[in-house]
DNA sequence: GCCATAGAGGTAAATGTTTACATTTTTATT
DNA sequence: AATAAAAATGTAAACATTTACCTCTATGGC
């Protein structure tokens, strides 16, 4: 492979001037930039990305850090970062298969190794001590879908506790009476505070959900699915029920319909997340939007302006991000 | 951020045995590793993959190209690289926003100038001249839905026209007899030659159909709902559509079943691809296996192969995938 | 006790760039 | 024509590593 120093001795000039000509850098003149240009085009001479990124102690990756790329919420994710990175020149450096907080600390690494400055990170296990030592350590970190006090000038998140409030709002507007729930059986922050938000918002208004209508399953169709069963083999009345994310909620759906209920017209269902999918389903599902596309470039962005070098600290910020209520064809007004 | 040589400096040695405990390389004593290892943890060294790079001329990343990363079907190639690259250590470089020729290559050079050795490229747009070239330059680049006869034993590819014959073959032993067809309106080979095994069997069974009954759009849910209402008012009685790809199938469902059409019982609708999707539409989807993630985990490993020492040249090979027929709700036997 | 040998560790060159600084060339001003 | 200023170019150090080669020390066989 050709160097620049080929380039500089078959030109008949300094290393210095194909450098700069490279950068195009100041005082060269077009003679010289003519005559290098053909030489570098007759030599096929790529720069060294490497041995740029050692000399000047610059980066052009952006790094992301998430748990795999066939989920599309995790797809979505990095498309964002992907998205400000090409803005910006820059290439996206992906770092996956996040099942534990070992690896989702060897991740980062793989990111520091290649002295990556500018990263998003997506972490559940992670403890907030170790992420928060972690922000302080790397000036470009941006945190997303977590939400840590001392350092949420650094978190991008959604509101989830929010989210559901707007779930119970909304289907306390189309006159339900009786709720069951679908919830996620892992037990991180995200299908707590969803269900939190949910029934304190019922609870003012003098409703409450009966424990056995509420169901915990992977999150998933199948999981939808399942829970949904148990859910009407309980045998109790409800004519709503709030599920954690999207893919549950076309699982409920699929069961609900077997059995016999119409949807909405019968139950109603709202979902989470605003994935693809729910555009897709028959019926289209209602939902709450979980913008993290947006989301993601706002992360990007922060973590770039981070690492530039006049950068004001933003201490104090937050970025907080409220899901908006989608309604589609899953839930109605109850007449009955 | 410290360097080997504050290792070296601070631990009492010199830089070459630090290298050495770092790369768990020969002739260290015990007593030498205990010492350099603390030392390292003591200052948080990490070693700096670009110089690493450099003086080795080795990479340890793994590139891929793909359009973006929104489109659950690139999600699932990246996927298979990623799976790879993490078995054997490496990190994926992602190359995205391929529109034209020019980014393609664009995309590629990125690759290059990081000293990537290894790629798995999916590109459309270039023309096989161009990638003939490229893949004689490149010696771990490996092309991916795409098949250029040339270079055949650096091709993973579907193929398509098989697809489209055994779609065919499918809906005539449901005992078919009228077709409709909807196609991607973009002229690229993957929908012409799905058409045209299509229409190979049926005109080997006696069959054809009728030019108004092949409609083209574009490749998403809404080119399925417009292609489908073009076909109805066309007039013209089917009872089998086969279209481009799940999205598409799945808008056409949509539009069939507004207008009064139950599916599978009076029209049978058959996709290709079996994304996500598929399995969560209602009817599920009857579709074709493009095992894209399997094909993407082959194209790397074969990448790999390509850049070890020891390769010996695959020539005369050929990586050529058939879709394999999944057989859901959305096709079912003709009875009236 | 002598010498060959192996094991441990050090020295320094090399990797491909950028860039501060020094030097040379060109241009403008008088 | 001389000189100052500006523009163009060159020189060499620096970036963080690896590794071939060299030196030193300890060990063991005789």
């Amino acid at each position: 492979m050709a160097t620049i120093k080929d380039v500089a001795r078959i030109a008949g000039v300094s290393v210095a001037s194909v450098s700069r000509v490279l950068n195009k850098g100041p005082k060269v003149s077009q003679k010289t930039i003519d005559k290098v240009s053909k030489v570098m085009k007759d030599l096929n001479y790529t720069p060294d990305a490497n041995a740029r990124a050692l000399v000047t102690q610059k980066s052009t990756t952006l790094g992301v850090v998430i748990p795999d790329l066939v989920d599309p919420f995790f797809a979505s994710l990095a498309n964002g970062v992907e998205l400000v990175a090409r803005q910006k020149n820059m290439q996206l450096l992906l770092s996956t298969g996040l099942v534990s907080a070992e690896s989702e600390m060897q991740a980062i690494n793989l990111l520091i190794e290649r002295r990556c400055k500018v990263m998003v990170v997506h972490s559940k296990k992670l403890s907030d001590e170790t992420l928060i030592e972690l922000v302080n350590k790397i000036s470009g970190l941006v945190l997303i879908d977590r939400f840590i006090e001392e350092i949420a000038h650094r978190c991008v998140w959604l509101d989830n506790l929010e989210g559901g409030k707007i779930a119970a709002r909304h289907l306390l507007a189309l006159n339900h009476q009786n709720f069951a729930c679908i919830s996620s059986k892992y037990r991180i922050d995200d299908p707590r505070l969803r269900l939190q938000g949910f029934q304190h918002v019922l609870k003012s208004a003098g409703v409450d959900i009966a424990p056995e209508l509420i169901e915990y399953d992977e999150p998933t169709l199948q999981g939808g699915e399942l829970a949904t069963q148990r859910l009407l083999a309980a045998g109790k009345e409800f004519s709503a029920i709030f599920v954690y994310n999207d893919a549950m909620a076309i699982g409920a759906i699929s069961t609900l319909e077997d059995n016999g209920f119409k949807v909405p017209y019968d139950i109603s269902v709202l979902g989470f997340d605003d994935v693809l999918l729910s555009r897709y389903s028959r019926p289209k599902l209602s939902t709450l939007n979980y913008p993290i596309e947006q989301m993601a470039m706002q992360a990007a962005n922060i973590a770039l302006e981070l690492t530039a070098k006049d950068s004001k600290p933003n201490i104090g910020m937050s970025f907080k991000h409220i899901p908006r209520l989608v309604k589609r064809e899953s839930t109605s007004f109850k007449t009955s």
